[in-house]
RNA sequence: GGGGCGUUCGUCUAGCGGCCCAGGACACCGCCCUCUCAAGGCGGAGAUCAGGGGUUCAAAUCCCCUACGCCCUACCA
């Protein structure tokens, strides 16, 4: 009978939570979800050094703004806590000791070198510095002699010589290393704290975790932790490395390449939705035409032999491209809600309060007209005041001149003034039948209209938008485009 | 230096021996629609499937070699 499936996303507090850490939790997360397994967020904090505080935090954050909830892990606890590892110390000392006593692990003596401190030859060569340290094979009397009376807390794995580590990949298939070519990496530091390798194949066990899915960039370090479990008398769970994430540069995503905390996304103004469902894709796809794909979809479809074995480069663009696909798929009021945040953040202080009401009128004429919702307050600014300083030179159209440019001013002036009607249907056919008086095509005298209105020559349709707005707003704003188009010489 | 993984249009990918002189999507170009901008529709350009050897009647798909890229090689994860 298969072991239920549970899988875990280890995040260390180290920093902002980073993009490629994100698309890992996700993938995890999916392949929970589509086995009705469990998926448990455990913190890796042992490395005490550099523990940036509040990094947890936005880490929880970035999972609840993507809807990606935690069945075991902080806040949430769950049967086998404590989920970090902080707290599981003396689990850790136990099996480091055990370890030791099987002859399994040895201390070390050696004085701590950090890579800053190599010498120059040793980072060109690149020659580990564990391979200089000969406490493994230390005498009682040497050991006495170095320690005195002290027993070092640093401790090393001792590893096989010889023979042949392997793991069959579910991603990769079958991978194999030759022991000789592995060295005996610490477990237990000099503080106290073990390190990763023995806290991962620890809580692995101890929590039951039956798949370890992480990025590629472990892979090397699995057959220390398959020896480990050998050592400890521990069945390996299944391991899949999945592909990482680069930059444009194929080097590994970093800062420079833009934006990487998944925070940034989401000030960005990008939904969670797109970035989901565009994270999906870097490293899996449904078939052979889709590219939007609902998140249930991607659950009852996410099966580990569809993982792409290759790193990918993340395309800002077609991220851009996606959210705006969802974008045009939010309702009126959805997106009026999504956007006032940003309204609040960006418009000016006079433009604000935003009246939803109004805003769920204006969100349908921009909702094809913006990828990000970043864009709000600027696409958005002319429906809460009007610009009085825009040029006024812009209002002339091409093929046109001062004096017809006033006359169709005054006509639109004249035409608006008087109706109560602001259908946009009605507007149109009398403001057509006005542009035929004028002898003006649609684009000229419209576009009059238009920059009188917004001040810009871009904007939605001129009708929709003037329905929008209403009556005194496009009046008022009429006139004062008369009035400084007249004094302006 | 050592070890490991990877390699299909610029990018994300489909492909798991014949359906492929390779399909979709982003970006790009053109046309249509049209009051501007978008969105949408249609079409185009773009990949000697990294290169070379095999295996096979048949290979992007299987095997080997090479090249290149990336990752690891910390008392970091």
């Amino acid at each position: 009978m298969p072991r239920e499936v549970r899988v875990r996303f280890a995040p260390s507090p180290t920093g902002l939570p980073h993009i490629g850490n994100i698309r890992t939790a996700l993938f995890n997360w999916l392949f929970a979800r589509h086995h009705g397994g469990k998926f448990i967020v455990r913190v890796e904090d042992t490395d005490q050094a550099r523990l940036v505080p509040g990094s947890i935090e936005a880490m929880l954050d970035g999972l609840r703004w993507l809807n990606i909830d935690w069945d075991e892990g902080p806040e949430v606890g769950g049967p086998y806590g404590p989920y970090y590892q902080s707290e599981r110390l003396q689990i850790y000392h136990d099996l480091a000791g055990k370890l030791v006593t099987q002859g399994n692990a040895y201390h070390c003596y050696c004085s701590q070198k950090l890579p800053s401190q190599d010498s120059q030859e040793q980072r060109d060569r690149r020659v580990s510095a564990s391979a200089d340290c000969k406490c493994r094979d230390l005498t009682p009397g040497e050991i006495s002699k170095l320690s005195k009376g002290q027993e070092s807390k640093v401790v090393r794995f001792a590893m096989p010589k010889e023979g042949i580590t392997r793991v069959n990949d579910l991603i990769r298939g079958a991978v194999e290393w030759r022991n000789e070519t592995l060295n005996d990496f610490i477990i237990m530091k000099s503080d106290g704290f073990p390190t990763y390798h023995l806290a991962v194949v620890a809580d692995d066990k101890l929590m039951e975790i039956s798949h370890v899915m992480r990025a590629e960039e472990w892979l090397p370090s699995t057959p220390r932790h398959l020896q480990l479990c050998e050592a400890l008398g521990y069945e390996p769970p299944k391991y899949a490395h999945l592909p990482m994430i680069m930059g444009s540069d194929r080097a590994k995503l970093s800062k420079r390449h833009g934006a990487t905390a998944i925070g940034e996304y989401k000030d960005n103004g990008f939904l969670p939705e797109a970035l989901t469902n565009f994270m999906v894709l870097l490293g899996w796809a449904l078939d052979d035409k889709t590219d939007v794909v609902s998140t249930q979809t991607v659950i009852e479809n996410f099966t580990l032999d569809r993982v792409t074995k290759s790193s990918a480069i993340f395309d800002q663009e077609k991220l851009l491209w996606m959210n705006g696909m969802y974008i045009r798929e939010l309702t009126a009021e959805q997106l009026a809600g999504r956007m006032t945040p940003f309204l609040e953040r960006d418009l000016s202080e006079d433009m604000l309060p935003v009246d939803q009401e109004y805003l769920q009128q204006i969100a349908p004429l921009l909702q094809e007209r913006i990828k990000s919702l970043e864009e709000s307050a600027n696409i958005t600014s002319y429906f809460f005041k009007a610009d009085e300083e825009f040029d006024t030179g812009t209002l002339v159209q091409k093929g046109m001149d001062r004096d017809s440019t006033l006359s169709a001013l005054k006509a639109a002036l004249d035409d608006l003034s008087a109706t109560d009607d602001f259908h946009q249907e009605k507007l149109e056919e009398m403001l057509n039948a006005t542009g035929e008086r004028l002898e003006l095509s649609r684009r000229q005298f419209f576009g009059v209209l238009r920059t009188a209105a917004t001040g810009r020559s871009v904007s939605p349709p001129l009708f929709e938008m003037l329905e929008v707005l209403g009556k005194d707003r496009i009046v008022s704003r009429i006139k004062n485009a008369v009035d400084r188009f007249s004094a302006a010489s």
